[in-house]
RNA sequence: GGUCUGUUGGUGAAGUGGUUAACACGCCCCCCUCUCAAGGUGGUAUUCACGGGUUCAAGCCCCGUACAGACUACCA
C-alpha cells in the first residue's frame, strides 16, 4: 500500500487541499497592509495580556490599512467556558476593538471557530499522510509518560522523536491492521528537522532569534478529530491569508515547529511579532502577570477601580512603544490612533506593570476631560457600583458639574482624580447626603484646635466671609483679619520672627480648608466655600466645634 | 535536564562602537502663587548583573558565569 493508498483510506470522503487552496482567494489590499487576528480561546474572561495583544493588532492592521480578523480557538474542549467567547468580543470591542471579519461578524476567509473548520484539517492531515510526511500513532498516555521518565532520568531530550518516535516506522499494513483492530489513534507530524541544524528567524519585535530545527513528531491531530494548536494555526493563517503574527512570545519556542509546518505545508511564512508579556513584581519576584494568581491582571479590576476606557488605551499604548508616551506629552490634543505604532520601538523583554504609572496617565487625562463628559462616564461607572451616590450625583447634576469645574479652565488644570470612584472618595464632602449622614465627619483629622483658634475660624465665617464677595476682594479680607490675629500673611515675615505669629496664612487657610472639607487637601477654598454656601459653612463650623 | 530569550537608577525605560547615559513616573530640596493641589528650578546611575576578551574607543561586538522568564501536553 503506497501513502497516497492509505491517505485515501484513512480519509475516504475529504476534499482535496487544492479545493480549499482555490477558495480563499489573495486579499485585495494596498501593498504593505498587515492582515492580522486576534486569536483567543474562550477559557474564560479577557485579562490584560490579552487585551494587549488584540490593542496592538488593532493599530497595525488599522494605521497600515489592513485587515483584522477574529479567530476563536475552541480545540480545547475540556477547558472550554460558557459565553467565553461572547463576553470575551463584548469586553474587546469596548476598548474599541472592532474586527472586520471573524467569529459572529463573518467573512470571506470563515469558518472563524475552529470547531468549525474539522473538515479543512482533515483535508490537510491526509495531504500530508499522502505525501509521507504525517502518520497515526497508536501510542498511549502511559507509553508516552513512560518514555518522558526514561529520557528524564537520561538527562535526554524529552519528547516524541527520533528513536522515541516509535509509531514513526510502522509499516503502512501494520498500521492499518491496528486501525481495522480498532485501535484509538491520533496523528503526528513526520518532521524532516535535524535538531543540530541552527537557523536565524527575524522577528518583527525581538530581531534575529537563533532556533535549532524542530525534529519532533508533534500531535497534529488529536484523537476528538480536532487540531493541536500548532497545526490549527499554520492552516489557518495560511488559508485566512495572515501576514502578521502578533502573538504572546510564551509562542517563540514552538517556532521551530511552526516554521517546520509552514515549509512542509508549502506555505508562505508569515512575519511573526512576539509581543513581550505583562511583568508584576511579587514580593522580590519577578514574574508573569497571572490571571489566575493577580486580580489586576483582569480588565474587570480596572473596570471597577473607575479608570476611563481611554485611560487603559493611553497607559497600553505606553507600554506597547516606548516612544508613545513622549508623543502624546507633546501632543496632547491628539487621539492615540493618529500615532504610529513600529514593531521596533516595542520591548523585548517584560514589561513591568506599574499602577503609580497608570494614575499619573489618568490623572493627566482628568485633568484635561470637560465636567460634562466626566459627569456623564462618572454616571455610568457609578450606577453599575455604587447606586446610592449615582443618585445623589444625578440630584446634584449642574452642582457637580460646578464641582468637576473648578481649576478646570486655566493653564495648568489640576489633577486630583485619577478615578471615578475618586469622585466620591475625593468630594463626598461636598454633598450633605453623605456629610449629614456621618456620626463624626471629623474622624480623621489629626490635628487639633484650640478654643482661641475655633473663636477665631468661628468669628471670621460669622462675621468676615461675605459669600457676595468675589475672589479678589475673598482674599484680601481673609489676609487682613487673618493679619489682625496674628498670622503671618508671607513667607518671609514668619521664618524672620516666627514668635510674632501664631503661624502663617497657610495655617488660617488650613483650619478654614479642615472645618469645611474634613480634610487638608481639596480644590480651590474659595471656590467650594461658594459652592457649599454661607449657611452650610455655618452648620458645619458648629458641628465642627462641637467634635473638637 | 534541554531549547530559546532577557538582565541599564526606587519604577517604566531611551540607547544598535565615539563628547557630561535621553525621557517619564516616584522621592527629596527649594521657588512661585492669594490656601491645598498643580506648576517651575535643582538633586536623585562615578555607570549599564558579574568575570574575561576584541578595539584607538564598548551599555552597545565575542566568550564564560550568575540570576530571571518562556517553552519542553492528544492546553492554547
Amino acid at each position: 500500500m503506497t501513502n497516497k493508498e492509505f491517505a485515501e483510506y484513512l480519509f475516504p470522503d475529504v476534499k482535496d487541499i487544492s479545493y480549499y487552496e482555490n477558495l480563499y482567494k489573495k486579499r485585495d489590499l494596498i501593498d504593505k497592509a498587515i492582515v492580522t487576528r486576534y486569536a483567543p480561546s474562550p477559557t474564560g474572561s479577557i485579562h490584560m495580556g490579552n487585551l494587549f495583544q488584540a490593542f496592538m493588532a488593532k493599530q497595525f492592521a488599522r494605521q497600515s490599512g489592513g485587515v483584522l480578523f477574529l479567530r476563536v480557538e475552541d480545540t480545547d474542549h475540556k477547558r472550554e467556558v460558557e459565553n467565553g467567547i461572547d463576553s470575551i468580543i463584548t469586553d474587546v470591542e469596548s476598548f474599541g476593538i472592532i474586527f472586520d471579519e471573524g467569529y459572529k461578524k463573518g467573512g470571506e476567509y470563515g469558518p472563524y471557530l475552529q470547531s468549525d473548520r474539522k473538515e479543512i484539517y482533515k483535508s490537510y492531515v491526509k495531504y500530508l499522510v499522502s505525501k509521507g510526511l504525517a502518520y497515526p500513532c497508536f501510542c498511549t498516555t502511559d507509553e508516552i509518560n513512560n518514555n518522558r521518565s526514561i529520557q528524564e532520568d537520561n538527562k535526554e531530550r524529552i519528547g516524541y522523536y527520533g528513536k522515541w518516535a516509535t509509531c514513526r516506522n510502522l509499516p503502512i499494513e501494520v498500521a492499518k491492521k491496528k486501525i481495522d483492530d480498532k485501535m484509538s489513534y491520533i496523528f503526528r507530524l513526520k518532521s524532516q528537522g535535524d535538531f543540530n541544524k541552527k537557523h536565524i528567524y527575524y522577528d518583527a519585535i525581538k530581531g534575529n532569534l537563533e532556533y535549532p530545527e524542530n525534529d519532533m513528531d508533534i500531535v497534529i491531530l488529536k484523537s476528538d478529530n480536532l487540531p493541536t494548536y500548532h497545526f490549527a494555526h499554520a492552516i489557518d493563517d495560511h488559508l485566512m491569508k495572515t501576514t502578521h503574527v502578533i502573538r504572546g512570545d510564551e509562542w517563540v519556542s514552538s517556532l521551530p515547529i511552526h516554521l517546520e509546518l509552514f515549509t512542509l505545508l508549502g506555505f508562505d511564512i508569515p512575519q511573526y511579532a512576539h509581543l513581550a508579556p505583562l511583568l508584576k513584581k511579587d514580593k522580590d519576584i519577578v514574574r508573569k502577570l497571572s490571571k489566575r494568581k493577580d486580580p489586576e491582571a483582569s480588565v474587570k479590576y480596572y473596570h471597577q477601580l473607575g479608570f476611563p476606557i481611554e485611560v487603559i488605551k493611553l497607559y497600553l499604548s505606553t507600554v506597547g512603544n516606548t516612544n508613545f508616551e513622549e508623543w502624546y506629552l507633546a501632543n496632547p490634543n491628539k487621539k492615540i490612533e493618529d500615532f504610529t505604532f513600529s514593531f521596533d520601538k516595542m520591548a523585548v523583554g517584560g514589561t513591568m506593570f506599574d499602577l503609580s504609572k497608570l494614575e499619573n496617565i489618568s490623572k493627566t487625562y482628568f485633568s484635561i476631560q470637560k465636567p460634562s463628559d466626566i459627569f456623564k462616564d462618572a454616571l455610568i461607572y457609578f450606577k453599575e457600583y455604587d447606586k446610592e451616590f449615582a443618585n445623589i450625583l444625578e440630584n446634584n447634576e449642574d452642582y457637580t458639574k460646578k464641582l468637576l469645574n473648578i481649576e478646570k479652565e486655566v493653564e495648568r488644570p489640576r489633577k486630583d482624580i485619577s478615578t471615578y470612584s475618586d469622585i466620591k472618595l475625593e468630594f463626598w464632602y461636598m454633598y450633605d447626603e453623605l456629610f449629614d449622614t456621618i456620626s463624626n465627619p471629623y474622624d480623621n483629622v489629626i490635628k487639633k484646635y484650640n478654643s482661641d483658634e475655633l473663636n477665631i475660624l468661628s468669628a471670621y465665617i460669622n462675621n468676615i466671609y461675605l459669600e457676595t464677595d468675589n475672589e479678589e476682594m475673598w482674599f484680601s479680607k481673609l489676609k487682613e483679619y487673618a493679619l489682625q490675629v496674628k498670622y503671618a500673611v508671607n513667607r518671609k515675615d514668619y521664618k524672620e520672627h516666627p514668635e510674632n505669629y501664631r503661624g502663617q496664612i497657610s495655617d488660617f487657610c488650613e483650619m478654614i480648608r479642615v472645618m469645611v472639607t474634613t480634610k487638608t487637601i481639596s480644590p480651590n477654598l474659595y471656590d467650594i466655600m461658594q459652592l457649599l454656601g454661607s449657611d452650610k459653612l455655618k452648620k458645619r463650623l458648629k458641628i465642627f466645634i462641637v467634635l473638637q
